[in-house]
Order: C-alpha cells, then structure tokens, then sequence
DNA sequence: TCGAGATGTGCAAACGTTTGTTTTACTATA
DNA sequence: TATAGTAAAACAAACGTTTGCACATCTCGA
C-alpha cells in the first residue's frame, strides 16, 4: 500500500495539514519543522497522490495536445516530431505531463478536443492544427501552433509566414530570377496563405507580375493530376526557372518530375523550400530550405499554455524566428 | 460550475449512489430508474469527474507510453508515428487516453519509467523501446513493442524477427544469390541480432558459409567511418551481390554510397530491406522491403495492456505477422 | 499584569465519486 | 394476517489531499 501524507503526519508527529504546508512551502510552517517533514517524507518515500491533489484544486497537471486530423499522415512528417520534441521538453521541465488527443479513425480535431476537454484529464491545451475554423475550447486555456483565423484572438505561436514566403522569393529574385513559381498553396492552410502572400509581395516589390497558373494548390503530388499540371507547366518553354516549395516533401517529389522531364536542378531550375528535413538535405541535390524552428514552436507554445493557467501575463502571439539553411537546389540565373 | 452526481441525484430526485450505479447499468437499479436517470444526466450534460471517481478507484484511464531515449529523433522514423496511431486507435477505442513519456533532454527511458510511475497518472505502460535491459515497472502493467531480453518474463508484442530475417535473405537466395551481406546490425537492439539469426539461418541451410566481415554494425550512415566501411567492401572485385537492410533508410543511403562507386541497383546490388516507409517506396528505384506493420503492434500492445488491466487472460506475447512488398531493388542474378 | 500581535499548528470541511451496509417497501407464502 | 423473503433505493464511509478558520503559545510594549 502505497505512503499517504496521513503516514507521513504521523510518523512526524504532526497533522496531515502541517505536512501538505511543509511540502508547498508554506510560509505558515516554521523553518525547522519544515525541514524534518521533508526529511521523513523523503525517506518513507512519499508521493503525493495527483487524483487527490487534483480533486481538490482542480488543475490537473496535464496539457492535452491534438494533432491534425489524421494523425499518422501528419506525425510522419518531421515538423511535428520535433514540435512534440519541444512541447515534451518544456513540459517536463515544468513538471507537467501531456496527453495525446488520440481519436478514433476519422474523428475530427473538434471531435477530440471534445473528447480532452470532457475526459476532465486536461487543464490545458496546444493545438497542432491551425485549420480554418477553430473548435470550441470549453473555456480551457489554450495556444495553437501557426497562425488561427484572423478573426480568433486565440493564443498562438507562428513564423512569420508572409515575411518567410517574402523572403524565399527575394532570395530567388536576387538571384536573377523573374519566372518564379509557388508549389503547395492550400487555402486550408494558413500558412500556404500567408507564405502566398509574402510571394506576392516579393514578386509586387520588384516589379514582376503576378502569373495565377504558377501558383499550384498541389498537396502531396502523390496524385496523377498533380503530375499533370507539372508536367503541363515545365514542358512549355516559357517555363519558370524557379519554385518556391511549401515543403521538402514537395521539392523533392518535384525534383523527380523535374528529371523525368530531362531538366536538372539547379541547373534549370532552382528550388528553395521550407522545414529543413533530413528526407531534403539527402536529396540531390541538397536542398536550399528554410527551418521553421518546430521545436521552438513547440517549447514556446507549452511555455505559454502554462503561463495561461498560472495566469502569468501572456502576449497573444509569440513569433518564432526561421532560419535559412543554403544548400544546393538555387542557382543565379546565368 | 461544473454539474456533479449531486446535482443529478437532486433533478431526478434520487440519492448520488443511485445515480452513479444506474450510469454505471448496475443490476441493483431498475430499468425504469436506469432509463430516466440517464436520460437527466445527458439532459443536464453530466460529465463525472475522472479525479473523484479515480481516487475511489484507484484506476485512471491513461496509458503511458515511453519512446526510446531521444524522442525527436526516434520519432521521425514513421514507424513509430504508425505504432502510436495504432495505440491511439486502441484507447480511444476503449476509453482511454496516451500519456507521452516526454522526459527531460537527456533523460533515459527508466528516467521516463520513473517519471511517469511516480506522476500517479498512469494504470499501465507500453515501452516503445526494446533494449537490453528492461527498467523497473513499479508493478504497473506493461508491454513493450518488441522482444525484451530473454530473461524477463515481460508481456509484449513483435514480429517474429529471426523469421523475418530468415525469410528476407531467403528470397535473395532464391533468386540466385549467395554473396549476401547484411547492413544495420547492432547488438543493442535484439530486433537487429534476431534479424541477425534469421539470416544465419537461412544461410546455413543453403550451404552459404558465413562471411563474418559481411555483418555490418553501421545504424544511420551519416558518419563517415561508416562510409568507409562500405567503399571499402564494395570496391572489393569479390563484392557482395545482394544486401539485407535493417532499415529502408539504410538502403536508401546505401543506394547512393553504390551510385558514387557506379554500381547500381539493382543490376550491380539488389537490396531488400525492412519498413516499407514512403521515402522507400519514393527511392529510385523502388526499395523491395518488409512492412512490419507498426499499426498493428501499437494496437495490439494497446489491447493487451487494457487487457491487463481488467484482469483478463492475456498470452505472454503475441505475434504480429509481417508482409512483403516486392518492388524493384531486387534482381535475380545472371 | 494584561492584552495585542505574531507565529506555529491542528481541526474539520470540502473536492466528487464509489460501494458495503442498512433501510424501506413490496410480494408471496403459510 | 402475520412473516419471511426479495427487490429497490438510501445512507454513510472512504479515497488522499488542500485550506479557511480556530486555537495555543510566545513576545513585547504599555
């Protein structure tokens, strides 16, 4: 049977009360006697039980997180590892623990959130999923992780999209490039709007007009008609000489189509690209990407969750810097 | 406020305990009293309270799972986000929830254990991480995904490995080779020496003598010891023909180490690995590989730990059979 | 010498359930 | 008609903490 702080209080002398206080540090309990308490406590191995704790106080000591719909599609991608990596990290440093929302197959991030919030387990939540529409959070405190619907004052971390995508076409611009593509825009996603806007503004800033057929709202380009409108674009001579890439994943599968076609990166075609993966970094050539710092994401949005519930005073929006990593898919235009 | 048993009891004019055996179809209750306390829970939104009901219990509905030492980096590999959405699955199937071992930078997994034992969150355990040495379970249910060290006595879950391993380099042998190496052994992982016998095996029983220099103990081939290791075999005029991986990713890497020699795949090498993952399946060419099938480990471990802990039967282990894709690293040899 | 703070500790209620035991209200039997 | 028997529901204790309040002791100044 497991120590409980009756044991404790007894064996010390004392009421269950002094012991909770000497344990919280309590300014009420005296130095001395704190010090003995936490001795014995110590040595008989106590563990203060959490459901108990938590019934009384009524804060759990857990985060809930909820991924993206269907989670292992996600998970394999390296940007949420290494968020989770951060979210862990922050969390234990904190002394806090974090439930998975796991849903059943096909069950919707409002579906889990549901599900967290009314399994009574969570004080908290980070959210992975910074779709459209945000589910109701049933009054917990909560941080999402990229940028939520302008009209939502929710809590979140993000990159600076509009800038990075800015910046990934200023870096081709300055490269002499003028016929520039976006690959992976997605009205879905926030992100693919904002780094579309940067585009935009990059393209506007240098005088280049804007071409609506290059910017392409292919997601995986595991689809034949995705292959299609590739295919389409690079094959007429009045091709772009450049892509901006919302993923690795998307450069690299790109790259292949690329080759099918006989024309070679960089020397053709110059790709810059966002998340840094490994999967890019092996890819021949080597790709020029952008790290989206996920971990930093993640620490920083588990810091702010837990500011929220000690009531910390806590800014709306946390941005987290990127960071350019040059490889070898950008060539100056000769 | 939330609304509480009470609350309930009070509306329908019972007492608590009548409430709470009726949510819980206790026979003690009619079915009349059943029908409409039920119905005035729902009506009011009842939710009961895990903490309460927890502490009388001594039960929560939460799982703990525990990843090899670095998170980030283990968990890029997309075998573990597949066994965690089986885990997922499972739970959210059967009413439960996954607690994430996040640790500390640093922390080992009896660290993680520990941690989560003492939190008081968790009624069981499923170790992702099958080492040496199993850590102390603090008498909480567990099973590990993955054969542990023969001696304990541990539930778990695994692909029968050495038969896997066997089957692998059989079907190279099949196809006419006979200089077969074997990449990505190392003694710390059991699934790797069970690979390991498999391969002996089938060797042996074809008559193949056992080429010590032709196990190779390299893991990521990120380090250029590694690379060397390989250049130099492979330079070798009497060169292995065919190699068994340990893991898509090493194919992969070794795909490009033989394209640097001019040796290609799988004319020069045929290669048949383990994983089947999506970057496998992307490789040019196609890798030929073995899908363990992660999903259904996670949520077998998941059913089994639940299993445990209602008490029911459970065998020490069950076996999950794993399944062949043929794709295009391999070539009979001329 | 008394009372007014400080200071340190204990008492008991509360958190929201579950569950063993008791009570109540029927029903059927003699 | 009394009585055993049974089904249904209520009572109350328990789970292990935290915390407001009361209480005791001590110190110090008036």
């Amino acid at each position: 049977m497991k120590v409980t702080i009756k044991d404790v209080a007894k064996e010390a002398g004392v009421s269950p009360s002094t012991v909770s206080r000497a344990l919280q540090n309590n300014p009420r309990i005296s130095q001395a006697v704190r010090d003995r308490i936490r001795q014995i406590a110590d040595d008989m191995g106590f563990r203060p039980n959490q459901m108990a704790r938590s019934l009384v106080n009524r804060q759990t000591r857990v985060i809930g997180v909820v991924f993206p719909a269907n989670l292992s599609h996600s998970l394999s991608h390296p940007f949420y590892p290494k968020a989770l990596q951060g979210l862990g990290q922050v969390a234990a440093e904190r002394n806090h623990y974090v439930l998975m929302g796991t849903g059943k197959e096909g069950q919707s991030t409002t579906d889990v959130v549901n599900l967290l919030a009314d399994s009574g387990y969570v004080s908290g939540l980070v959210l992975l999923a910074a779709q459209e529409e945000l589910p109701p959070l049933h009054g917990l405190p909560a941080v999402v992780i990229g940028r939520p619907p302008t009209e939502s004052d929710c809590y979140h971390v993000d990159n600076n999209n509009v800038s990075v995508g800015e910046e990934a076409t200023r870096y081709l611009i300055d490269r002499g490039h003028r016929k520039i593509m976006l690959l992976g825009y997605d009205k879905q996603f926030v992100v693919t709007s904002d780094r579309r806007k940067g585009y935009e503004q990059a393209l506007a800033k240098s005088g280049i007009p804007f071409r609506r057929e290059w910017v392409v709202p292919t997601r995986f380009l595991n689809d034949d008609t995705d292959q299609e409108v590739l295919l389409s674009i690079f094959r007429d001579p009045d091709r772009p000489t450049a892509v901006v890439c919302m993923d690795d994943n998307q450069a690299i599968a790109l790259c292949a189509c690329l080759q099918s076609l006989g024309l070679s990166v960089p020397e053709d075609v110059s790709l810059i690209s966002f998340n840094n993966t490994m999967a890019g970094k092996l890819n021949n050539p080597p790709l020029t990407s952008f790290d989206v710092n996920p971990y930093q994401l993640g620490a920083s949005a588990m810091e702010m969750v837990l500011d929220l519930i000690s009531e910390k005073e806590c800014p709306l929006c946390v941005e987290v810097p990127f960071l350019l990593k040059e490889r070898g898919s950008v060539a100056p235009i000769n």
